[in-house]
Formats: structure tokens, C-alpha cells, sequence
DNA sequence: TTTTTTTGGTGAAAAATTTCACAAAAATCA
DNA sequence: TGATTTTTGTGAAATTTTTCACCAAAAAAA
């Protein structure tokens, strides 16, 4: 199948809203509910699902966990991934900890930083390493994904050893856009600029 | 002018580009350059600067630091904004202190927590309150901009006692999207969505 | 000076995305 | 039972966004 990345970002936040929804005990939800939650519209929404071959019941809507269940496996949300934090600044050691990964079945099983003298003050129970060492530790944990949270002058560098150690997804809180093989996926996640967007909508 | 989403943030990213090749001397950028760092093409990048007026130079490209004067006026990115935090767990101490937001004209200049506790405890030079003092606080500070990084089940309470305190502006770390009166921007990040996305993406 | 090359500007075309409209099915109600 | 309501599923229409094609201008080269 061949989604959009609208579609795809739709549907994750969906299947991350039915994490909540099961949470209440309800048992069905209609499109109409779950646009609601996703500032989007009913027709959207069906139609994401439908683009997966996703049914849902008249007059009754979608079935909360069997959708989460055929969410999870289609989109591959299902299992869990290794992660690896690189840069353990401010940022990213409060990520190392932060509990909604592990939840969602995202492990963050190492952190990475170039300076020793951070790696011995930092405080988790989180293994972390020398980047120096970052070969060794990817492909024995069998980590698939990187989060990069270096400044960025240094974020293209690690872009690259990462996806020279075989990360194939990466997650860049730099506010510098890497560049990455064709098969590797990368998200930004600039704040400064998610700021600036907002100021620029508010005008005035 | 009535730009789109994708068009105001292609130029704040643009924007937030400028301001590194300035750093580096370089007098003038082409459209095929900044759409290089971008991830888009030539003709959209051309295609968004003329649809705020601005144009360049032939064979010679954009002049830099008066495209970012430019830029800075028109999407209203040139003056100082303040802003502040709520919910100072890890995440939310961390972007207290994050360099990049002072350096973009944005000023962190209050953090609020429910626990009197952690407000003891924290370590800043910005100052914090409870949430009690909200009100007070924004009004008098003059904050245009809310940043929250409480967990999920509190956001939504969170911005609508932002909105209600007159904020405009709403940069949302939680992973539930809040809903805001219409005038007001609101802005989701969600790494556990991020990451599913990129899970997504990559497939097997 | 003339030609060639590079780069922007922009209306038109193409592609992508969203919305609409309405049939079909199931629950509810009279 | 039969009418009514609600909600999905989806092809078609509408809208939005991106890309293309080509001109003009200016710099560089010949």
C-alpha cells in the first residue's frame, strides 16, 4: 500500500488516541469521535482507514481494540523497537527517561555522548556509552532507531555514523534538517521553529 | 496574504536557515540552495518568497541578510515574544534553559508547576511559580506564548487556563491535542507520535 | 560586443489531498 | 412491521499544493 504521510501521521495519532480510549472502557468509536481528537474531519478518517482495508460497523463505528489491534499490525506498531539517544544534554537525558516511549513499546536502551565526564554524572537507569562505542552497542542491541539531540553543528556527523551503524529511523531534535540515505526515514523536530510558526500564524 | 500551513512553515525554516549562513559570511543564497536544506524544491521555495513579494537577484540568488530582514518582517519574527512553561518535570525544566529559544527572540521568562516541592527544588535563573499565580504572572509579564509539558491528562485543563489568561500562542508537548478557541494557534508535538510514525515508515 | 549561462518569476498543468454526496446496513422507534 | 435515524464506505468533485515550462534579466565568458 502506498499512504501519504498525512495519512500515515493520521493514523498513528489515532492509534495512539485508542491507547486512551481503551483506557475509559468504551467500547466503540465512531470516525466522527476520532476526527474530533485529531482536528480532522469524519470523511478523513474513514477514508484512512479504509485505505488499509479497515472496517468499521454501521451505526455502531469501529471496534476500539480490534482497530487498535489491526493498526498495530499494520502500520507495524505492534512490536517493540530499540532506540538510542545521542547527545545527553538537557534534552536528552530528560528523554532518556521519559515513560510515554517505553509505553507506546519504543525501549530506549542506550544514550550516547562524547563527553565522559557527562556520562559518569548522569543519573538513569539507562546504559549509557562513549559515542566512540557506538558501533559495537547498535548492533548488539539490534538498535533500530536514533534520536539525535546533539547541537547542530554536530547533527549531520551523527546522522551519518548512526546510519552507518545501521539505524534506519531517526528522530532530529536539531534544528538543522540532516540528510540520510534514501532508505532511512528522518523526522525534525525543531521547537524553535514550531515557536516561529506559531508567531508567524498570530501575526500582529 | 493567506498562506498555507506548509508555506509559513517552509518560511520559518527559512527564516531559522538564514540566520546559519549569515554566520558563515556568505553573501547570497539561491533557491536551489535553501531548497537543498529545506528537503523541498527550487520552485516551491521560489514560489513562497513571491507569494510574500519578496524577490531576489538574477544569477546571483536571494541576498541573504536582507531576504532574513524581510522574512523576519513580514511573517512577524523580528521582535521579542515571551513565553512560558508549564509542568517543569524533566522535559519541561530542560526547555527552561534551552539557548536556542532566547536565541530566536523568544524568551522563556516564567516557568509554573503544581508542586511547590519542585519549584523549591529547581535549579534556574528564569523565575517559576505555582499555578495559582498564572494569571497574575501572564498579565503582568505581558506572555503571548504557552509552552506545556505536563502529562496528557492535564493539557487540555493547562491550555484552557492559558487561553483564559489571554495566551495566544500554545506549543503543546503533550501527547493529547488540546482544543483552543479558534483565534488562538496551538502547535502539537508529539515524540511518541514521531517515533510511531517513523516505525511506520520503515515497515517490518 | 555578442553569446552563453545561470537564476529568479510566474501562469498553467499536474498531482495530491480533502471534501462531498449518497447508497447501504443496522439499530431504534412508532 | 415499517419508517426513521445513524453511521460507514467510496467514487466523484472540489480544492489545494506542487511541479513544470518558459521568459526575462543579469552576469560571465568568448
Amino acid at each position: 500500500m502506498d499512504l501519504s504521510n498525512n495519512t500515515i501521521e493520521r493514523l498513528c495519532r489515532i492509534f495512539g488516541h485508542l491507547g486512551a480510549i481503551e483506557k475509559t472502557g468504551v467500547e466503540f468509536v465512531s470516525s466522527a469521535e476520532l476526527a474530533g481528537a485529531l482536528g480532522a474531519t469524519s470523511y478523513t478518517v474513514r477514508k484512512d482507514l479504509s485505505l488499509l482495508g479497515i472496517t468499521g460497523f454501521t451505526r455502531k463505528g469501529y471496534e476500539v481494540s480490534s482497530l487498535k489491534k489491526e493498526l498495530g499490525s499494520k502500520l507495524r506498531l505492534a512490536g517493540r523497537r530499540k532506540a538510542c539517544i545521542v547527545g545527553l544534554g538537557r534534552l536528552g537525558s530528560a528523554l532518556l527517561d521519559y515513560e510515554k516511549f517505553q509505553e507506546d513499546g519504543f525501549e530506549i536502551v542506550a544514550g550516547f555522548d562524547r563527553s565522559v565526564n557527562k556520562l559518569e554524572r548522569i543519573r538513569t537507569h539507562i546504559e549509557v556509552y562513549p559515542v566512540g562505542s557506538m558501533k559495537d552497542v547498535i548492533k548488539e542491541k539490534g538498535i533500530e532507531m536514533g534520536i539525535i539531540t546533539v547541537p547542530g553543528e554536530h547533527a549531520q556527523e551523527v546522522a551519518d555514523r548512526l546510519t552507518g551503524c545501521g539505524v534506519r529511523g531517526i528522530l532530529n531534535f536539531s534544528p538543522v534538517e540532516v540528510s540520510v540515505p534514501d532508505k532511512v526515514v528522518s523526522v525534525n523536530m525543531d521547537f524553535t521553529n514550531a515557536l516561529r510558526f506559531i508567531a508567524a500564524k498570530l501575526g500582529g
